[in-house]
DNA sequence: CCTGTTTATACGTAAAATCGTATAAATTAG
DNA sequence: CTAATTTATACGATTTTACGTATAAACAGG
């Protein structure tokens, strides 16, 4: 538990990318699913674009994975972050 | 813990109101933390909009929330309403 | 009440997401 | 190595967010 904390795009994708291939499902699977393109799955996971809230949580529903919000934490120490 | 899970722009709005309250900040104080307009942040509250995932990561930063991806607990594969 | 404060709504504009569709590029399987 | 599958990219069109600005409406004290 202590799901992933979100702070940008990439973080978003790096999650979708990594519950769709433990899964083992292609993009196009989770599209659909999520009623969306596959394009955008793939822009997703890549963190090429800022989705909307609506299109983020119907994808990640399509994982079997919900948004939650939590109290702020102290940050992990994190070299990517900027 | 277990944060609040968001599945609707409703339940983002009302968190954020929650949270807006507890810290005895106005529309405008959150507005101007997050960059934002407080139009937007009563529209946020109220759920009139789908945001975008950067500007819910703002908002919530002004109020020292994070957002979080977990496992959905108990149901499989459920598809989020219109 | 009256008034200052806070929140909701309006409107035109700019920016960005998402779409459908198609294809290039990369990866995997045989 | 080749073919099939999967993922990334492209592009115009449409939809929606977010902006600046302003004001109306609701709210809280005094």
């Amino acid at each position: 538990m202590m799901g992933k904390i979100v702070r940008n795009n990439k973080d978003l994708g790096e999650a979708i990318r990594l519950a769709r291939k433990n899964k083992a499902l292609r993009q196009v699977d989770v599209a659909q699913r999520a009623s969306v393109r596959q394009a955008l799955v793939s822009d997703l996971e890549n963190g090429a674009t800022s989705a909307r809230l609506d299109t983020v949580i119907r994808v990640l529903a399509a994982l079997d994975m919900d948004l939650s919000i939590v109290p702020r934490r102290k940050a992990e120490f994190n070299p990517t972050e900027y």
